[in-house]
DNA sequence: CTGTTAGCGCTTTCAC
DNA sequence: GTGAAAGCGCTAACAG
């Protein structure tokens, strides 16, 4: 762990500058002092001090990436999907959990930022005003992910939120369901849940469905959607169709349903988001919204190593889709 | 981004080693001075620059973290829970995903070893020999997470895999199970699935339990549990337990049966490992091993903050214990 | 208490 | 093609 570029360059009878040279990959420099620089390498098993070469080339081969949380949610694939692809280009990945607060997302970045990352990924397109600051002076490219925006940082990998549950909407209108309730997550809110809930109140207005008191606010828990059914039947005229903002919450509504012997869909429609492994497992099986978390990831990633690569890139927006998976939770039957 | 050390020192009129101390906290400043440098600082919106820091100092406020992977698995929390402690005491996270394979594993130490991390965490206990003598030479604390050891690298935080597989298997037989089947992952094998595969067995072997053809190899995933229920049908003998290696099979299991009209726990009772949220929200509620993840990644975070001050723990290995569940997807009756 | 200086290990001109 | 030397921005002696 203590041998240097200047032992190998000693023993190589070369100056450190070649061993440097051929280190990175220079072309200027012959075979046979590549080869014998090679060789007192793999001799002295060095390994480059990437700490130092941070410094000196000022690009420390570091990616910075805060996500909301790591539990059950679509974040962690999209990390693991990031950091795949930037592991197999000798990138690193920095990474730091900020609960759903812009606060902590902030004390993030900054921290992040004194460790000179070459590039950044944020989850989400809402930060507090220092943070978006920071983040746009820094210097380095920065992707926002997980949703779109008109005003990106830098770019942004995503895809609509609102749109998908727009015509989420549209579709089951489409099987038969009117009577609706719209569950949202009780947290701090953020862009992707705030896109959702707006894109079911869209499609709900566009369709003329009622939506008084049809917007239910719980945990985004499976307890927390077990709680949106109870309070679901409390409120005073008949629903026909959940959709919910995630499908943790979706799924704990169908649970719940089970045990209080509700017939999905029959009585009810149960719609979630994020098409979780869970989501294609229950009893029924839950429509939802697909999208490619890893994917996402790896999209991200792959658009962070062209930015790196001084690329420019034909569009700020990189808009990843969606597919809406229509299964056995919600009617099927002829479009109207 | 670009104002440096010697601008805020030449602004405040002392040396840059003052500015360095005041930065480090050294007591040996007076307060007039010191109070000078931090307006200094602010005036200048001064941010160190801790790649350079890292060099100096030879200590990089860094991290490394391997985990198998992010998805629905225990090992996203116990990151999460290392994460936030670690990030309170201004230490940063370098997370690398192998993916069950030890080869990955040894790719990310080395990786991860030429950035000078301060100290090292690594989930679970079987790792290549490359690997062990890297990390043992590193010279660096390391933690070995999610399982225990009487050989560990350096220190160990986590539970006893074998023993609550064992003593859940003793608790179910006294509540009448008799004819187990074994299900465990067929992915490549690691310390905490194989632990839990051998603790049914020694319990089923300490009570003399059958365990012939009846060891499942699944994936680890609900369809995986489903595909155990299948193949459990297909066995020549009457089966009352399913001992499943994690609650991500189990529920698998558990949603199968609901659609074969097997009656849980009557007809068949069903146990997993590692109470996921999922867990306690099916019908009927999942019996499992239930262990503190975000705790465990806490605490093998203060572990590591512990050495990385110099402290001599008491023991290397930290046991955090296991608490069984039994929930409906067991039977329950007096003892025998 | 504080300024000065010598590195930390590497990259990158700049001559040769 | 290659060596020498000057930093990268900071810390940590070492004087004073």
């Amino acid at each position: 762990m203590n041998v240097k570029i200047a032992d190998v360059a000693k023993l190589a009878n070369v100056g450190a500058g070649t061993v440097s040279r051929v280190l990175n990959g220079s072309s200027n420099v012959s075979p046979e002092t590549r080869k014998r620089v090679l060789a007192c390498i793999k001799e002295l098993g060095y390994m480059p001090n990437l700490v130092a070469r941070g410094l000196a080339a000022n690009r420390t081969g570091m990616i910075g990436a805060v996500i909301p949380a790591a539990g059950y949610t679509l974040h962690a694939e999209v990390v693991q999907g990031l950091s795949d692809i930037l592991h197999e280009n000798g990138i690193r990945l920095m990474i730091g959990h900020c609960g759903y607060s812009m606060e902590r997302e902030e004390q993030i970045v900054q921290a992040f930022l004194a460790r000179r990352p070459d590039a950044f990924y944020v989850t989400g397109t809402w930060h507090s005003p220092e943070t978006r600051r920071l983040l746009a002076r820094s210097g380095i490219p920065v992707v926002e992910g997980a949703n779109l925006t008109d005003d990106p940082i830098d770019y942004t990998v995503g895809y609509d939120n609102f749109e998908a549950a727009r015509q989420l909407t549209h579709l089951l209108h489409a099987r038969g369901h009117r009577h609706v309730v719209v569950v949202t997550s009780a947290g701090e809110p953020n862009d992707r849940m705030e896109g959702r809930l707006q894109g079911y109140l869209a499609g709900c207005a566009e369709l003329g469905l009622d939506t008084q008191d049809a917007v239910l606010h719980c945990q985004n828990s499976f307890m927390g959607g077990a709680d949106a059914i109870t309070r679901m039947l409390q409120i005073g005229r008949p629903i026909d169709l959940v959709l919910a903002s995630t499908d943790v919450m979706a799924v704990g509504a169908i649970l719940e349903c089970q045990r209080r012997n509700i017939i999905v869909p029959q009585q009810l429609g149960i719609a979630g988001f994020d098409d979780l492994p869970i989501a294609s497992a229950v009893n029924p099986p839950l429509t939802t919204v697909r999208v490619d978390r890893a994917g996402m990831g790896r999209k991200a990633g792959e658009v962070l190593l062209r930015l790196l690569n001084q690329e420019v890139l034909p569009t700020k927006h990189i808009d990843l889709g969606f597919e809406i998976m229509e299964r056995g939770s919600t009617r099927r039957k002829a479009d109207d």
